[in-house]
DNA sequence: TGGCTTGGTTGCATCAAGCAACTGATCTAC
DNA sequence: GTAGATCAGTTGCTTGATGCAACCAAGCCA
């Protein structure tokens, strides 16, 4: 993205985009729900560029969207935890992951599950549980492998 | 952005993004929801540059989420209409036009407002009535002026 | 005849992304 | 105690997407 911003564009929709729509900031989001929170364990899982990272991840600070938080000193070595205006992304990151799960099919069925945590219910684009029709939040989901799965698959927090 | 994939990514958000998460494509969705149907009217309104515009309408008609139709021929003039595909990216758009509301909001109150064609109550980040309780779509719902709207505002279709 | 409208395409300059190498501190193995 | 590993970045270079302006083409308008 050459310029982040979209200057001239009084729309919420592109406010938001002007700051969580560069290039991986949304799947930085999503891979911290998902519970990597150190440097290296975003650099493998996503496979980004070391700096780019750096930068997104001072970025997604700056907006208040992430926490850095020390876990050691000597040296220096920090974790990153979602902000509640981060988890506040939950809705926009389930109902993309649906329209790429309806449009983009798996072979096998999804890889991945997002269900709700209370009662097992898959989680629809909206993020409400088919199961019971509750309403959920980010911390109300879990993520388990799905029929397309591979054996190494792990449960995780959602999305 | 320099590439558009995520290479090594198997995951639902990253497949939707390579689809509509370069700089500029949700825009020029939400664009064409709003009743932009033109190159000019999308160029002007978006203030985007024309051979970006153009490249951008071009991958999304091959990717299903617009679709080109005539309305003249001698010269060949074209208006660009939502699939379902495109439509079904609405519950997305909502959650982000909240999202941005919530959090970087506008002095005077949003200048416009999603409300339910059907009742009139707003619409919340779930793409809910939350006056009724009715879970909508894009087609339910359109775009009034807010308490921040100047004078010139106009009603339109959601987004 | 010349200008206007519409929907692009082309060429060029700039800046962000990708890659690899390097830093600096501490911990571990031998 | 020296070498290597780990972790979280930073730096330098190359590539290529983006923004901008100019141009094109085909009809219409007067």
């Amino acid at each position: 993205m050459l310029r982040r911003d979209y200057p001239g564009l009084d729309c919420s929709v592109a406010k938001a985009l002007e700051v969580i729509g560069e290039r991986w900031s949304l799947l930085i989001v999503r891979a911290v729900m998902h519970g990597n929170r150190r440097f290296g364990e975003m650099q493998e899982s996503l496979g980004i560029a070391r700096n780019v990272l750096s930068a997104r991840l001072q970025r997604l600070v700056d907006e208040d969207i992430l926490e850095r938080r020390a876990y050691q000193e000597n040296p220096p070595r920090y974790e990153y935890f979602l902000t509640e205006k981060g988890l506040d992304l939950w809705p926009a990151l389930i109902a993309l992951l649906n329209w790429g799960d309806r449009y983009s099919p798996d072979p096998d069925g999804p890889r991945r599950l997002i269900v709700h945590k209370e009662c097992g219910g898959r989680v629809d684009d909206r993020g409400i549980c088919e199961a019971c029709g509750q309403v959920l939040h980010a911390r109300d989901a879990i993520q388990v492998p799905g029929p397309g799965a591979d054996k190494t698959a792990v449960v995780r927090e959602a999305v």
